[in-house]
DNA sequence: ACTCCTTTGTTTAGAACTAAATAAAGTTTA
DNA sequence: TAAACTTTATTTAGTTCTAAACAAAGGAGT
């Protein structure tokens, strides 16, 4: 409600972040992009670059007053780690605080051995341990389900059979990091904010398609999880009314109905790709121009399109960015989905930009590793103390030092 | 991002507003209700005690530590207007900051005239001016469409005719006090969280049945708004595809389904009602048990469910709340909804409690005048100036004076 | 060449707020 | 009955931040 004071961690450590992730800039830049007062800037800044963090570096000309001086990191600020955990396998990625992935693994895990907990200990532990030079800023976690705040992680994931898992406390200890966890969508709109189309705008829907159906909010600049974590669950809205049974046990939830899994359930029964054969032959078939390959895209966009109509109605934000593995089929889905998409809203809202990512497979764990990347940026998201473990680590000199 | 200080002005009329809403309380229990330390509340309370807004009490019994200095205003803290604008009527209240009304109203009025703004400034002034002894500290303005901020004002409503109408900049100027307007329903939304089950959640939603459709969300304790002002906007989802056309041009929305104009003429084509006989002789006939219209509303319940299911999973409320003119005959409506809501929902949501409001022709108004009631306790929602002279009126000695 | 304007950066005098320590006034426990 | 504990309220020593004023260094216009 009332706002503390106290912010000295943040706004030093989003100095860093900044940085790292933006490159030079001047005082009067940083002092606009974080929202402090030049005054204020100035201060901090002299702290920094007594610490050693940060160095003066060259003058930048004139734009018609006082030529800016440039600031710089004196180090590395350090890595990220990310993680995104699936039912057979995770995915791990190490990244700069600019997003961009310097390493990558792809490992097989099982969520259902009773040992899950040790194994992804061990997992994380050898892939951070293989860069035994680097400072780890944090470590994310991306999961499909839902996570009471990000700094706590408790997980609750019905595809994972995981009720109440304490994620978070037990890998931070293990590991001895800073150890955010969140719901795997909402990592990915933490990162579409502080690296994507979401950057510019502070209300955005990201929708993702492919094995699940997700979504992630953001409005005011913030992430919408709801009461426990919950938020954008919307793989289990009901689309079509006595439609297909779902894994949750109800009818015609979107999921079941365009879910990949449904797809290929549908493109092997019509004979278009083999009982073998998965969501990349079905792709290929559509690609060479099979036509029912294409229908079965067309007629998927077009319960996409309603449901996300919907959402856009309910959030009204500025943009929507469409993502997931599912997108790299996106041109055969374009056309139903569009046509239903606007159909199904109010004209006011009609022109609403629909912007589609180019996936990578280490996209879920790039989302992950956003989450620390995004810390140094605000402490009043659900990341509490180990955002603020996260912002020490920015701003320790001795940190520093190990990593030079 | 990085927040500012400078809440002085939030934090003393935040007390005044609390005492004024709540009733006499101690400065420990303000300290905790409004999220500050004990110090800072001391020093905000003997300002204000100096200042002759506030006066020690009695103490109140200990319970097992020192006993407590109970606190209380000086004088009546002041009122509030508020009023729910419609096509061919406005509805008035004034209220006290704990909601209770003292006055009421229901004037004529045409949305569509070519004077209506100046017909409105004549009918909220005459309004004001009849209790010419009471400080005013605001009019909340609730419409039925989106408006940019609550603060500027600036309407666009599809219902009313309206494209752009600074309503906000115009009121306040003509009436010489801070005029807050934003959607209907997410003043309900705003009043639920002041005064009702939304006060102690910090996420929920609210539903509105009757002639429109509508839903106010409010999440980590912020309504939210959108990107324009638009969110909630649920009377145009696509409940049933295919289905009957909208006043919006589409076809099978919620509102066009199960809307007030939607029931009355399936009632008259079905023969339940007669030509001239409207919602209210509806709603008799179910409460005579006339089977058939109480299959009406049963129906009616079910695209509502699972709607709201739908609105449940994407947004993780911790409550449900049902509001609107339509509720009345709620008790018909119920069983259709619940089996669908929950049959509708994942099974960890299966248990959300809804909570349906008694309706009171006077409560869209209501939820306007919280608005302004609301004001004291953010500087961080989108009141803007408006809430900053709301706040002001609050702390003045000399506007104190003229009200007792 | 000089003046005015703009942009960058710094200094000054506060405002707003907190954590920790302390004081006050009870209730509970041994 | 005294000690321990709890709750309420205040004091102290800061931390964090701002608006206003000022200084520095250019570009644009006359």
């Amino acid at each position: 409600m009332l706002r503390p004071s106290g912010n000295g961690d943040v706004n030093r450590s989003a100095i860093l972040a900044f940085l790292g992730s933006a490159g030079a800039a001047s005082r009067a830049d940083l002092a606009r992009a974080l929202g402090v007062s030049p005054a204020l800037m100035t201060q901090l800044v002299k702290d920094l670059i007594s610490d050693g963090l940060i160095k003066e570096l060259a003058m930048s000309p004139s734009s018609g007053g006082r030529p800016a001086r440039m600031l710089g990191l004196v180090a590395s600020a350090g890595k990220v780690i990310g993680m995104k955990i699936s039912k057979d396998h995770v995915a791990l990625v190490e990244t700069e605080l600019d997003g961009k992935v310097t390493r990558s693994e792809s490992l097989i895990f099982d969520a259902s051995s009773v040992t899950f907990l040790t194994d992804l200990v061990d997992l994380v532990r050898s892939f951070k341990d293989a860069n035994g030079q680097a400072t780890i800023l944090g470590v994310g976690v991306g999961v499909p389900g839902s996570v009471d705040t990000q700094g706590s992680g408790v997980v609750e994931s019905a595809l994972l059979g995981w009720h109440q898992i304490p994620l978070g406390a037990s890998l931070s200890r293990e590991l001895g990091t800073p150890v955010l966890v969140e719901n795997n969508v909402n990592a990915l709109a933490v990162a579409e904010r502080l690296y994507g189309p979401g950057h510019d705008h502070a209300d955005f829907l990201v929708v993702t398609i492919g094995e699940g159906v997700g979504a992630g909010f953001v409005t005011g600049g913030g992430v919408v999880r709801g009461g426990r974590g919950g938020a954008g669950e919307i793989g289990h809205i009901v689309a079509v009314v006595d439609g297909p049974a779902c894994t949750c046990g109800n009818y015609g939830c979107i999921e079941a109905v365009i879910g990949e899994k449904s797809l290929v359930a549908d493109a092997r029964r019509l004979g278009i790709i083999t009982a073998v054969e998965s969501i990349a032959e079905l792709q290929t078939q559509a690609d060479n121009d099979d036509v029912q390959a294409q229908t079965l895209f067309l007629g998927a966009g077009q319960p996409l399109g309603r449901t996300v109509a919907g959402l856009v109605q309910v959030l009204d934000p500025e943009i929507v960015i469409i993502s997931g593995e599912g997108t790299k089929a996106w041109k055969h889905w374009k056309s139903g989905f569009e046509q239903s998409f606007r159909a199904s809203l109010t004209s006011d809202r009609r022109s609403i930009p629909v912007v589609v990512n180019s996936w990578d497979d280490e996209d879920w764990a790039r989302g992950a590793a956003a989450l620390v990347a995004s810390a140094p940026f605000y402490s009043d998201e659900s990341s509490g103390e180990q955002g603020r473990r996260v912002r020490a680590r920015l701003t320790s000199p001795t940190v520093k030092k190990v990593s030079s």
